[in-house]
DNA sequence: GATATATACTTGAGTAGTCAAATACTTATC
DNA sequence: GATAAGTATTTGACTACTCAAGTATATATC
């Protein structure tokens, strides 16, 4: 049945937009994807990567990600450094108000994740599986 | 393990914003949530809803269900009807425009399920079955 | 080593929502 | 039947993006 397909991507929007407002009031004043790009650095070789690695890590354009970092740079969560192996680009380095705030974010993060998904946790791994693969084949 | 969740949530966003924008592309100048609404129209009893329930049903607040359906009036695809039972809220019916439109539409979104999940059927039923249960619960 | 093509990023203009407050009606309580 | 509390919707001001086009650099080809 080939709605099978449009059923979950339904399904699949509603349950992403309600979670992630809900998930955005937890996080002390950060947006959830600046929450995700702040997590993404931090797991990063050298606490940095170019623009367009971040964009396609997190499914943003190029172009959204300069405007999301525009701000974030302004309040100290990010600096930006020169490549110098390629001066087209240059990279995106977590800076020390960024550490913190996403520390800060995490532990928040964690009670509304235990909080939300608390009964559900079998569900949740196939869940959890699922997402890493599409996450990881989708493009 | 509670970043599971976390996990999770990080790739459904992921999965979702890349899914829905090449959706989107696919739908003949309708936006995703134009057609979502459209699809639960055609579905509701007598092709009409409160804009309250339409609101619930897809996980958007009432006020961005004003905001979309202003344009979507205007083209012709839904009509306002006044609730004769109730003076507060007024009653969203599926229009000879909108069912014109989703008919092409379901055509097209048809063609890219099965393109896009041609070899995931597996993977597709537990994410579909999945989806169902939380969108039925997530509030 | 010029020329074409591809890649990384930014910018202008627009869209699809959000939240908080306002309006209008309904229901319950006394 | 007035008053309070709740529900449905709209509006103003804002955010978080998108796409298309532009700029700057890099790479491949001849």
């Amino acid at each position: 049945m080939t709605l099978h397909g449009g059923f979950a991507t339904f399904n699949m929007s509603k349950v992403q937009t309600v979670l992630s407002r809900r998930f955005e009031g937890q996080l002390g004043g950060l947006g959830s994807s600046e929450f995700v790009i702040l997590f993404h650095l931090s797991q990063a070789q050298d606490e940095s990567m170019r623009r367009i690695d971040l964009a396609d890590k997190i499914g943003l354009t190029a172009s959204g990600i300069t405007r999301l970092l525009l701000p974030m740079e302004k309040v100290g969560y990010i600096k930006k450094v020169a490549n110098e192996n390629d001066a087209r680009s240059s990279l995106v380095v977590l800076a020390t108000g960024g550490k913190r705030k996403l520390n800060d974010a995490i532990e928040r993060a964690n009670l509304f994740c235990d909080e939300t998904f608390k009964l559900k946790s079998d569900a949740l791994k196939t869940l959890s599986k699922l997402m890493t693969d599409l996450g990881g084949s989708v493009k």
